[in-house]
DNA sequence: CTTTTCACAGTCGCGCGGATGGGA
DNA sequence: TCCCATCCGCGCGACTGTGAAAAG
């Protein structure tokens, strides 16, 4: 790999080599794994590096394997993690090898919220891509070509007839894909060994603002692309352990196609329709601008790509090196990439693979040109600074001081406010990814738009809710009727990314800016209302009928002060009591939530005579929760405060 | 009919320049 | 009186989702 290939400054051209996938149950592995080959079909220009236009090419007859597990029936055996140090080796990593200190769950239930592993947990450290150290060939961008990452929503139903894809993706959330993560830290965590080398370092990588992805991710995140460049929101962040303090990386975030689909948002679902273009031309990647730079250095921080922007110009990639280039209504799964270097930012050539890839499934979106889904346009609403504007208790929202933030800055800044850290996260006990709510099946706009919903149930366990961080944290499946074929496909599908992170270990990865972002409280706040307060409480202006709300969860007593203990007793009896909150303006017509108008928002027609009744009332909108927050003065939206 | 593009309004942070205040 | 540091207001650009119009 040239120096160039890496370097912030050097363009970052497409790889021009295009693959072939295949997918094929693995016999001879784990039980239940199965293999995604990618091979080259196509070579213009071997051995080409990714410097200054170049590409990265697999050398002539180099297929890559990708393997996952589709089922570990003892939960860690079989959950091999392949390393690949040359594309002619491959090279198996049992989980054992990851440490002692890692709980996968294994499943073989396909239909059952937990019995999908793979919505459990974030993936281990990817591995299998294609980066060798002897024929330069090395970044898996070329993948997005040919090529496709496994599906991850619809994994089982939607592909089902398409041979080529429907059995091993890897990084899809069929059964069995394992989710190495720690509760106490809020992030999910992948992790693998260095390839090639033996003695080296496991880097694990944690993605940061993961509860704000799986927020979306259950909804199916959508992307805005747009000719001038989108930024993403979420945005992707992420901290790293592991690397070793004085090495030197490269750290760089490719987007590839995530399943062999083109979609369309049709009565209120994601489907799909036809099959993707995968000769897309365009920049797939983005390295870090800090690039290179010290393990020390990477580690110290989150590593955060906000500046990263999305578009669907093509020629966007011959001068802008910032951009990404997407495909409307195509599905990607953004990954990243940590590549050691040799001081001066040159790759090592020495002969070991030394980089490393992660994949979160709950960073996969769908880009579009115009929002499909109102939750979506909603949760960016609620959680893009940027989009402030178009928040209609926005005077309310931010009365809350500086360090009640749950959402960046929009600050330029990658560093000191973009970044929702996982490190704090890791002082949450409380941290939100341990309750995942349940949320409506339904939702209907103006009647018709139907947004399926996972039903992710995640209950602590009573006896596990201890209130130390280390506490373990159990995945209680819940069973909902699915009121179609597609829910259920959601539902199955989706459980993937509203689920708890599992596992033991809590993870203390602070960072010096982080700590004074996310008070537990106000996370606190986030976990419980995750799903059951407040996040949707402008939508009810609309008067848009509700599908039903499932009872508040029983959140640990532990987790709750004692006046919110007391609420959420009283909430259980009448949960749906109107409670007016403080925030409310006193001229205004209604009280509590109801009164809340959006700017600028769509507005159904539809009369809400639906209000009051708890038969339709989403779990978000709870207004004795609501009421709840604002008692608190930093609730859900208790973001950002103006200076 | 679906998808894309564009102009728009709104919010925010940054940078510049002027005003102000304190010290030499 | 001069110099310097700080504060404040304003303008600009970046960024967002909206909604209408254009394009396919």
């Amino acid at each position: 790999m040239q120096l160039e290939s890496i370097l912030p400054s050097a363009p970052v051209n497409l790889p021009k080599t295009f693959y072939n996938i295949a997918s094929s149950e693995s016999n001879n592995n784990s039980p239940g794994s199965a293999q995604l080959e990618f091979q080259e079909v196509n070579r213009t220009e071997p051995k080409k590096y990714l410097s200054g236009g170049g590409s990265a090419m697999l050398s002539e007859g180099e297929s890559e394997t990708f393997s996952g597990n589709k089922s570990a029936p003892d939960g860690r055996k079989s959950s091999p993690v392949i390393v690949e140090d040359d594309l002619s080796t491959v090279r198996r990593y049992s989980t054992d090898e990851l440490g002692s200190d890692r709980y996968f769950i294994s499943s073989s239930q396909p239909s059952s919220d937990v019995a999908n592993a793979c919505s459990l947990f974030p993936y281990a450290g990817q591995t299998g891509t294609v980066y060798t150290g002897s024929n330069g060939s090395r970044y898996s961008a070329s993948l997005h070509y040919g090529s496709v990452l496994p599906p991850t929503g619809f994994s089982s139903a939607v592909c089902a007839g398409r041979s080529q894809f429907g059995a091993g993706y890897q990084f899809g959330q069929g059964p069995g894909c394992l989710y190495p993560s720690y509760p106490g830290t809020g992030s999910s965590i992948g992790s693998m060994p260095i390839a090639g080398s033996g003695a080296g370092l496991r880097a694990q990588v944690y993605l940061c603002n993961r509860p704000l992805w799986l927020k979306f991710h259950r909804h199916q995140t959508e992307m805005i692309i747009t000719k001038q460049g989108r930024r993403m929101f979420p945005f992707l962040s992420f901290n790293i352990t592991g690397l070793n303090l004085t090495g030197h990386y490269n750290v760089f975030v490719e987007i590839v196609l995530a399943d062999p689909n083109h979609w369309r948002f049709q009565g209120g679902k994601w489907v799909t329709c036809g099959k993707a273009d995968n000769n897309m031309q365009g920049n797939k990647m983005y390295v870090h601008p800090e690039s290179p730079n010290t393990g020390a250095h990477w580690m110290r921080q989150e590593i955060s790509f906000g500046k990263l922007k999305l578009t669907n110009n093509k020629g966007a990639n011959n001068n802008n090196s910032q951009m990404i280039v997407l495909q409307s209504l195509h599905k990607y799964q953004p990954r990243l990439h940590i590549v050691e270097v040799t001081e001066d930012g040159v790759e090592d050539m020495s002969g070991e693979t030394k980089t490393q890839t992660f994949t979160f499934p709950e960073n996969q979106f769908i880009a579009v040109t115009a929002y499909q889904n109102t939750d979506i346009t909603q949760l960016k609403i609620d959680h893009n600074p940027f989009a402030k504007g178009f928040r209609d208790n926005y005077d309310s929202m931010y009365q809350a001081p500086e360090n009640d933030r749950l959402t960046p800055s929009p600050t330029d800044s990658p560093r000191s406010h973009q970044i929702v850290p996982g490190a704090r996260y890791a002082m949450q006990p409380f941290f939100q990814d341990q309750f995942v709510n349940n949320l409506p099946q339904n939702r209907f706009y103006n009647g018709e738009r139907a947004v399926p919903q996972t039903n992710g149930l995640l209950s602590p366990q009573p006896e596990e809710a201890g209130p130390a961080s280390t506490q373990r944290w159990f995945v209680t499946p819940v069973q909902q009727a699915g009121s179609n074929k597609l829910d259920l496909t959601y539902e199955s599908d989706y459980s993937a990314s509203s689920l708890l992170p599992y596992g033991i270990k809590s993870l203390n990865l602070q960072t010096t800016h982080a700590l004074g972002y996310y008070p537990d409280s106000a996370f606190a706040s986030m976990a419980a209302g995750w799903g059951s307060r407040g996040t949707y409480q402008r939508k009810m202006t609309t008067g848009l009928p509700w599908s039903p709300r499932p009872s508040p969860p029983n959140f640990p007593e532990d987790h709750l002060p004692s006046k919110d203990k007391l609420r959420e007793e009283s909430s259980s009896t009448s949960t749906w009591v109107e409670t007016p909150h403080s925030l409310k303006s006193a001229d205004s017509v209604d009280s509590g939530i109801y009164s809340m108008v959006c700017k600028r928002r769509r507005v159904s027609a539809t009369s809400s005579s639906t209000e009051n009744s708890p038969s339709i009332k989403c779990e978000d909108l709870n207004t004795d929760d609501y009421s709840k927050e604002n008692h608190k003065g930093m609730g859900y939206y208790a973001f950002y405060t103006s200076p």
